[in-house]
DNA sequence: GCTTTTTTCTATAAACCTATAGATTCTATA
DNA sequence: TATAGAATCTATAGGTTTATAGAAAAAAGC
């Protein structure tokens, strides 16, 4: 077994199902609740067998974090770097975030909830995406700010992590909410971010345009 | 061992002392990534003897999620059913919850990223309390909606949970983050979720306070 | 078709984990 | 101080877990 990195197509795509089982595993059971045995069943080979494709358990969850977050960034940094009114931004930033739930929901879920199980140190390729992210979003809102089109005492910083919050939120709703439709979502988090709860005192008619999201 | 169900000071005390170290121990290392052994050594008892307190690891599970969901229900419930204006009612709301973070933040923690491995049987009492709060919150809303003091528009079951995902978010940072302080994260909440990003047209001077909350 | 490489299998070591039973030590009270 | 009951300890059964090694099967290359 002297390390399998024959970069075949094969081996690419096999290595790939694996890492989608790992996922898939860990996201319902959790990174300890889940067995290397577990995993296993779901790609339809032994226990044993696993290994050829992983390390260690540790290096799965590694794995399945990276490629959530991938695409995640790569995302972030195209809509961020693009020219383009910044509603229209924000807009595609949250649809993105949502989509990569929807797309790639339960790497993302594992992500989320399972990376603080990995080591210190097998962290830090994952701080240094996460943060990525973080400083393109608020990229985007501190140039709303210098534009004039958002409020001048926006605290960038707080806002763009409570949007990453929500995100977060909402995309783990979507994965266990069928109904829940991601463009509604989206539409119904741009409007509270953009416009708040308050009644405006603008003059403007309300243009009343409920799209109602019932849950349960 | 005939069901320790003796009400006296001495074993309610014991027993919330070993409800409080499970929750210490399943937030740091997750439920099935702690062990009896764990919670034990915490307590400074041995393995076998933490049976004494909890009938399974289950059912101490289940205890840490209910210590924590009890508080912040009866607090929302307190909060929403005394008469004032809408947005102080909703500054209170959202104190509440970042104290419950900040004074029961193990359980809150485990009762937010642990309940799912609770079977469906054992969740039915935490799923009541939870609607239980998510319907008050919904209800400051809504009142909000009806009193013209919030926008026509709002879809208040959608914003309601919105909030409980921003509020668990901050909740958890606050928990990770000993240098951010409760009442500006609750400030700044209430200041998004009112007013939201954009620049206001409403002829007034715009009032430069922002707090700057630099977390990393 | 034969050889080499990749992929999977089987078997297993060594550790760990939950829950229980019965013995033992503490604590309070009469 | 003697005694009942509460609290803890020890030991262990029975099971699961990760990771490894070497054999076997499958696929690819010539």
């Amino acid at each position: 077994m002297p390390a399998p990195d024959r970069n075949t197509t094969r081996y690419a795509h096999r290595h790939q199902r694996a890492v989608a089982a790992a996922a898939a595993v860990f996201a319902d059971k959790g990174f300890h609740g889940a067995s290397t045995r577990d995993i296993a069943e779901k790609l339809g080979i032994q226990q044993g067998s696993l290994y050829y494709y992983f390390k260690s358990k540790e290096a799965a969850l590694e794995e399945v974090c990276l490629t959530a977050l991938r695409d995640y960034v790569s995302h972030i940094e195209s809509i961020a770097s693009q020219p383009g009114k910044l509603e229209v931004k924000l807009q595609a930033a949250i649809a993105a975030h949502l989509a990569t739930y929807e797309h790639n929901n339960e790497a993302m879920k594992v992500h989320n909830e399972q990376r603080l199980y990995l080591p210190k140190d097998r962290r830090k390729h994952l701080n240094a995406l996460g943060s990525r992210y973080r400083q393109q979003l608020e990229g985007i809102f501190c140039e709303g700010v210098s534009t004039g089109q958002l409020r001048k005492d926006l605290d960038c910083h707080f806002t763009a992590l409570s949007l990453i919050g929500l995100c977060n939120y909402w995309g783990i709703q979507l994965l266990r909410n069928a109904p829940l439709k991601t463009e509604d979502v989206t539409e119904n988090c741009v409007d509270i971010l953009l416009h708040g709860c308050l009644a405006r005192h603008t003059g403007m008619p309300d243009t009343d345009t409920q799209t109602d999201t019932q849950v349960n």
